[in-house]
DNA sequence: CCGTCTACTTGATATATGTCAAACCCATTC
DNA sequence: GAATGGGTTTGACATATATCAAGTAGACGG
């Protein structure tokens, strides 16, 4: 792990407040590792050896009940991931693995532990981090159970022309079927739901996005601060 | 609050740990309060001014968005509720109405976070607890996205029969129509789907439901501990 | 530049789930 | 004991979504 490595690790919210040598006793202990995509990092039931930190590339997180699968989220750099059974010591709910090229640092989950027990800057931003993650989960419930397949997408597409800056043109970073099983539907009823969207001015070409007039396009999302703002 | 209550509520794995004069500082400052039912407690999007502790009743945490409304988990005695909320700073992501007659006690907020400030067995306290509400919801959104409505209806059924200690036959605690909103469909949808499960040995009349044979319904159900297990 | 692969799309169809209206069943009340 | 009212059930129907099968398009490697 490089320098600037370090520092973009320290320099999220989760380990910004430790201890100078909490963290570095921690970086001593860990592992970097750069793996190709579609590598299964970790699966869901055993045990939480390792908190996750990706450096670079894309993860995706899934699950998986009686032959069905779905993605839960995709997580970008920098950020950590499954925070939540290394924390508890509980085996994983979900499953991960690269969908590209990533570099990935694995932190031991009792080292992590060890250093909660001790450290209160850490144990402190993990209360926060860990709230954060919880009212993620519940925002995204809330689209699920709310909101139609079509609502879900016009959202979906909301959010990313915002992180385009408002762009009007932009690119999907993810493949569709990955988007689609993560709005809980099939990619086929994807592709329809961006029929559907044209009336309002979507159009979508390969991984192209167009944006005609995203007013239009709310009035049918009707985006909610509550369930779509990543923060708050 | 007498005695009793604030002994259930200092046994409460969140304020377990804590300093004596930090937990007895949250009791001075808090309130309790007895409300009939369907009084609505907290409003989403509302800033978060307390954190509730629910003593003895029933209470639903539902959503609502562009006129629909879902039932998000119903909180039963002795625990709080909205502590992420608290936490963050942030408004409310649900809204939580009294179901039954209930007696809450409702914590500043602003103490709350002064008292995690400073003790640190409370915020270790709150990491674990955290960690645990975050799986819950994750293994809820794995049952909605990975299951159809009658498997979510023979686990939840699972479910309750484990909690009468494996008795054939129990009550449905809950409304029907609160069921199948928690569940993610209507209630038109849930007596159809209670009639599917008929030939899997369970009859429901009112409020009783009778399991003939569970291994039967697990056939079907397929329980697993990942999603269906409230603790791990 | 051509084949090959994989994701994506499309159409036809099936299934799941929602909607609406009416009937029903209790429980409560007057 | 009749009337009321809310929750539940049922049936008929509409809609949303999944499935299956085929075709298309783009990316990649030879």
């Amino acid at each position: 792990m490089n320098e600037s490595e370090t520092t973009d690790i320290r320099a999220l919210p989760i380990f910004a407040e430790m201890a100078d040598e909490n963290f570095e006793s921690l970086m001593r202990g860990s592992y970097v590792q750069n793996f190709p995509p579609q590598i299964e990092l970790i699966s869901e039931g055993e045990p939480s050896d390792f908190l996750h930190v990706i450096i670079s590339g894309a993860v995706e997180l899934f699950a998986s009940w009686n032959d069905r699968e779905s993605t839960m989220a995709i997580v970008r750099p920098v950020s950590t991931f499954i925070l939540a059974a290394t924390i508890k010591d509980a085996p994983y709910l979900m499953s991960a693995r690269t969908l590209e090229k990533s570099r990935i640092v694995l932190l031991p989950s009792t080292d992590v532990r060890q250093i909660y027990d001790i450290d209160n800057g850490f144990s402190r931003a993990l209360v926060t981090e860990l709230a954060q993650c919880y009212r993620g989960v519940v925002k995204n419930s809330k689209d699920l159970k709310l909101r139609t397949s079509i609502e879900r997408l016009a959202n979906y597409l909301l959010k990313q022309h915002s992180r385009a800056n408002g762009n009007c043109a932009f690119e999907l970073n993810i493949e569709k079927r990955k988007i689609a099983s993560q709005m809980g539907m099939t990619p086929e009823n994807l592709s329809r739901a961006i029929k559907a969207l044209k009336p309002y001015g979507v159009t979508v070409t390969g991984t192209n996005v167009h944006i005609a007039d995203a007013d239009d396009l709310a009035s049918l999302a009707k985006p909610d601060p509550l369930i779509d703002d990543p923060l708050s």
